[in-house]
DNA sequence: GCTTGACCCTCCTCCAAGGGGAGACCGTAT
DNA sequence: ATACGGTCTCCCCTTGGAGGAGGGTCAAGC
């Protein structure tokens, strides 16, 4: 018969967690002293500790070992058990590239200006415009043609607002800096019976389940550098870009002055490299 | 401005921990309404917020991402973090190694009859002998003439019994049926002013950092499953042998008439293989 | 017999990052 | 006027024990 300290010596397990183990109806002492309450163990409880804590270190939880204890069925425990396991060692690896990620431009002088979260897209209604501009410059006056156009159209059309959602699909597959083919969306609450012109259609835009995200603070002359970061990190990820990215228009022209204040985030739908 | 709702599902950050998150200081919203407590985000906040959010995703905790957030040099923040997801990823392929092992031996009759343990074998002095042994039935006759010839040299010799510990190191690199090259070792106290004999001699046996650990419940002579399923588990798990093997005797003749009750631990020391 | 130090007991609080819910306001649309 | 949805604060819950307070026990030494 040991004592609890003996026995924690014993086993490698410390008091605290055979008092624990009890409590959970894990491991019962071989005895108890009715009047001080000392436990006592014996070398019959031996291989239920090291059962315990092998099972411990495989990380399975307590009702989980209560379970195993019980004479359960071991088969599916042990393969969901895998399964965790299995998403944890993707999880582990993906931040952990993310961290070698931002390590390599930490010295440089964008440094760590450009963080990527990954997030998903819901399904959006929008009403949208596809079409070939000359250069990015045209955005300034295509764009408020195409909103004035639908507004025309549609008097009474009520654009989401909660959040607003308002963004360009860029669909070369390459950087192009003339004739770029985009499309221009923006969301709406609902269609209601609003009406499409020749050039601008409403459309339903499917969910996305992930996407690397950037947000760009600053003026558009210097987006290029959000892309490369996302792209980079995308790379060094083992992501791979599985859809046109978009780039959506939170605070501009429209609503701050100070093109230093602009904000715009850069949507790279991708999918797990696994 | 944004109401806290409309702010989460912007940044997709829960309500919950938007709250939290202003509550740890991490993110305040624009503006708090001292009537009624209501509290309003704008598109300010949304750099911060995508910063907390990709801070989270490579896994930082709240303490660790208020110092980045506070402008502390990021350099040893982030290679703690790989260190630390290092860490991680070896112990999860090694949760996940051992997992496999179970699934494979779940099938076969003796199934789980043994989990592995890895622990630290701590430093001990003991009194041992060495010797060649025509078999394994030698240690009936044995091994108890070596705790006699102990005991008459040094009468008030006291043995550890918190725990016991009393063991064979076999030293033979292989198995061996016949002739086999053991060391027979039991924990003493202190040595005291304890005299050695002509074979049996003190002696310090080194702390071993990482052994794999299996208790073997039964005679002897199913000692070889436990052999054979502690070194499939080192091997499945990428672990390599170390030392010598031990095999502790926990419970026996000495104790237990019925040698179903019998408890045997075998020990082998391993390094990790990264 | 007394003291001392090691050991044991129960009970309480704490950790991380929020999640869940109760009860009470607030705001707006019908 | 009322119904519904959003928001507020406050409290408890999660894992696997760790740490400590306050008090009882056990064996050895003086």
């Amino acid at each position: 018969m040991y004592r609890i300290g003996q026995f924690s010596r014993f086993t490698k397990v410390t008091v605290k967690a055979l008092r624990f183990y009890e409590e959970e109806g894990l491991l019962e002492p071989d005895w108890t002293d009715p009047v001080n309450g000392y436990r006592y163990y014996s070398t019959a409880q031996l291989p239920r500790a090291h059962r315990i804590v092998a099972l411990r270190q495989c990380g399975f939880s307590i009702p989980e070992i209560r379970q195993v204890l019980a004479g359960k069925n071991l088969g599916p425990l042990f393969v969901d058990r895998k399964r965790e396991l299995e998403k944890q060692v993707i999880e582990t690896a993906s931040q952990l590239a993310s961290i070698n990620h931002y390590l390599e431009n930490i010295g440089k002088e964008d440094g760590m200006a450009y963080e990527i979260v990954v997030k998903e897209l819901p399904c959006v209604l929008v009403y949208g415009k596809r079409m070939t501009v000359e250069n990015y410059d045209s955005y300034f006056t295509e764009i408020p043609k195409i909103g004035e156009e639908m507004l025309a159209a549609n008097p009474r059309l009520r654009c989401a607002d909660d959040p607003p959602y308002c963004f360009i699909i860029y669909h070369d597959g390459e950087y192009r800096e003339h004739d770029i083919d985009v499309e221009f969306c923006e969301a709406v609450v609902d269609r209601g019976n609003g009406k499409e012109t020749d050039t601008i259609k409403f459309k339903l835009v499917d969910r996305v389940p992930q996407a690397a995200c950037v947000l760009h603070k600053g003026p558009y002359s210097t987006l290029a550098f959000a892309y490369r970061a996302v792209f980079d990190w995308i790379e060094n990820n083992g992501y791979i870009p599985s859809e046109s990215p978009r780039e959506s228009y939170i605070d501009g022209i429209w609503n701050k002055k100070d093109d230093a204040e602009w904000l715009t985030e850069i949507q790279v739908p991708v999918t797990g490299s696994a």
